[in-house]
DNA sequence: TAAGCATATAAATATATAATTATATGTTGA
DNA sequence: TCAACATATAATTATATATTTATATGCTTA
């Protein structure tokens, strides 16, 4: 895979609301799958699902902590300069 | 359109590898239509249709230079920094 | 080891995006 | 104004992604 591809990838991976709003939650810090699930509100699986993706394209990483399964971002500090960069002057739609 | 929104749909304008490749053949300053489509080698009606989803998320504009139509960036500092951020230690899929 | 909780995966369906082909629009200059 | 060129749009088809529903897997603790 291109560095080009592989960029693409990332980029959709971040580029659905849903999985871009995951990421900003985790800026916070790690949260459980089922914590995720909360603060976005669908589903158990599509939850799963989304997180799945982000991890894929190595935006989170997750560990295991008793009975629970932790999500956190693997590179917090790209993504807020992502957002920083991308929202700081925003512009709207024509 | 809520920010999340607008932010994601922007992240997935540019999250297919044809049109990231275009906003970086961009970066080196306008281009009309046909310029474009000899450097990705896709028809020119595919090329029209990818400037398009570029245009309406803001990240390129164009002028009409008297026969053809220039495309260009509009904040090429943003999508810089954009590849700076993400490809300097981009990490590999597993 | 069985019950209960947390998460993942599979299968099915719905929906969106991409690419192709054909055709239309707009500009230039003879 | 017509021919030639450049670009855009529409319609079709192909393909990918998203969501839902059902079921499976993996821990934990009684």
């Amino acid at each position: 895979m291109s560095q080009n591809e592989n960029t693409a990838s990332f980029l959709k991976a971040l580029g659905h609301p849903v999985r871009l709003q995951i990421a900003r939650k985790l800026i916070d810090g790690e949260k459980c799958v089922r914590e995720v699930e909360n603060t976005v509100h669908i589903s158990q699986a599509n939850t799963s699902q989304h997180l799945s993706i982000l991890k894929v394209n190595g935006i989170v990483d997750c560990i295991r902590k008793g009975n629970v399964k932790c999500y956190f971002l693997k590179d917090p500090e790209k993504i807020q300069g992502l957002l920083a960069l991308l929202e700081n002057n925003i512009k709207e739609k024509g």
